[in-house]
DNA sequence: GTGAAAGCGCTAACAC
DNA sequence: GTGTTAGCGCTTTCAC
């Protein structure tokens, strides 16, 4: 019953010291020949690699890991600091993530993802980059974690973060300009004829507060009223009854909408369709981000968008550099408009 | 300079063995007292936490996993089949990975995410098992992979798969009743007074499949046509053309479109609008996962609602009960309709 | 070009 | 209750 056979031989090969024993090697020569070593013979390493094959071999991670002191593995965190539930579902940071994915794996690392709840567990930083378990951590969204994240950075070079930029600050970020974005967004609402406008969204996060006061920027500059802020969980559910609660207290005294996300403008758009209220005829609305939603929309979404590939490139390229002792810039990246039919 | 200092001292103490001669004490005590064993006296212990805790000292986990064979790490696989930009950025599976990430979390596992694309990389499955890095593995859809996934099940227990289940397979799958699920979307079309139904998506997957097995059942039954079938990839740009194409062809010919995931139904909704049909009123339409998106589409996507979060858990659960040795049996979760207003 | 041996940081017998 | 010791599986000097 050859099946049976393979399977045996198949569990007998665990260790590189078996492969050695098999091929009338030692181990250091085993070692060697897989790691593609030139020093060894070509026949050896024919012959190592022929049984290697066979039988289905493949060293140990761990051990090779804990011996060169490094683990071929990046974590990525993301803190959960405001809306517990949301944020993972959040297509943003989920789209990032495939894209980071992908990124590493093209250089040979693995992703060891971590989702952080900063308020239970205030130490989820140094946990993670003293794990022993990864050479590299990306942090995705600062949350309100700016703070915490600034501390570390100072010792442990290794962390690229996701986020937004402030004067001065000493961890490397990689992020959309969004105070730019909220400017962008905001004389968008201006230039289709908007008024008095409203930020939709929780304005606690760096990232939001950027894009809040960009809009004050335009609103302040053009002499019209403050932005009223119109605060929001991210999760659909709890965002749909705010939402409509603010429309029925400021509906009439609002004609534009700046959504801090494209998932919050949408939501927001079925609420005002709810109450009868037209965009862009009566209420101007635009978003961030540029997610596939905002094309399906009805109208489909004005919006600020963000290029997630080349952040995810960047942020990968970034560690990359730091990893190899380099000293690295952060990257601000521009948004763009994608003018649709809500503003 | 204290802060200098702080990080002096704490970069010293690297090992159990440096925590070791702190506390005056040998290595063994040390991770006796860190591991929560019972047998260490208690002022010990609580000075060798007091010193822990000052030092931010935390064991190496690669260390630690090698010695004790396990580490605590499960794996988490997608396997790209057949559309590689696609399903990373499927709301479905990212929001599966969320629910994934925090039932790990719970039971202390970390999780290490790895994309396969297995046409490029065959061998993908043992790779990963292989690695020595994880204690098991999920994988998230079958893909085009069920043969493959069959026979690594033969000799690698500590994996659960989320996907469909085929009579008299080998491997543990949590899933939902697809075949249910496309019978329940074409009753819920016929109901609406559908008769010409097609089926949108690629019926390729073994999940798809079964869903387009499941509203064909229902036409045989009813005497009705067969269901038609309108392949399209999943990436949104290339479904849209596809779409387009199919409504020009058979637009007239279909009064009712089974759509493989909300995703395409979305797509499908705002073509239809496009051509200037009326859903429902020419067209019925229904989806499948009931994403959030489906209550935000105009009209709202009547849907086959799985239930993502129960599919985590007993992921999980069904994993973590392999790994204690148990044998499982598959899981088969029921869909559950949720009419809205397209049909 | 290959073998021998030390050791990465930790844990788990086994002594005492 | 604590110390000592022997590895987990691998890589890497250092000899030869």
């Amino acid at each position: 019953m050859p099946e049976g056979e393979g399977r045996i031989t198949r569990s007998t090969v665990r260790t590189i010291t078996d492969l050695a024993r098999l091929a009338g090697v030692s181990p250091g020569t085993v070692s060697r020949a897989l790691a593609g070593k030139s020093v060894v013979n070509p026949r050896t390493r024919e012959k190592i690699e022929a049984l290697a094959r066979e039988h289905g071999f493949r060293p140990n991670q761990m051990a090779s890991g804990l011996r060169r002191q490094k683990t071929g593995v990046i974590g990525v965190a993301i803190p959960l600091g405001h809306d517990i539930r949301q944020q993972i579902s959040d297509s943003f940071f989920m789209t990032l993530l495939g894209y980071l994915a992908d990124e590493l794996t093209a250089h040979g690392y693995d992703l060891m993802l971590r989702r952080v709840v900063p308020d239970t567990d205030p130490d989820w930083l140094d946990r993670f980059t003293g794990s022993g378990m990864i050479d590299g951590l990306i942090v995705i969204g600062q949350s309100d974690q700016f703070a915490r994240i600034e501390e570390v950075a100072d010792g442990y070079r290794a962390m690229v973060v996701w986020g937004d930029h402030q004067e001065g600050q000493r961890h490397c970020v990689v992020g959309t300009d969004n105070r730019l974005g909220g400017r962008m967004a905001a004389e968008q609402l201006v230039a289709a004829g908007a008024r008095r406008i409203a930020f939709l969204g929780d304005a606690g996060p760096t990232e939001f507060a950027a894009r809040y006061a960009g809009a004050q920027d335009v609103a302040a500059r053009m002499g019209l009223p403050p932005v009223l802020a119109l605060p929001t969980h991210l999760s659909p559910d709890r965002a749909s009854e705010e939402i409509a609660a603010h429309i029925a207290q400021h509906g009439g005294a609002i004609d534009g909408i700046f959504a801090a996300t494209d998932t919050l403008a949408a939501l927001c758009l079925t609420e005002l369709r709810r109450c009868g209220i037209g965009v862009p005829q009566d209420v101007k609305l635009v978003g961030f981000d540029d997610l596939p939603i905002a094309r399906q929309t009805v109208p489909p979404l004005t919006t600020v968008r963000q290029d997630i590939a080349a952040g995810a490139k960047a942020l990968v390229d970034l560690l990359l550099r730091r990893l190899a002792g380099e000293t690295t810039e952060s990257l601000v990246l521009p948004p763009e408009m994608a003018v649709r039919e809500t503003a």
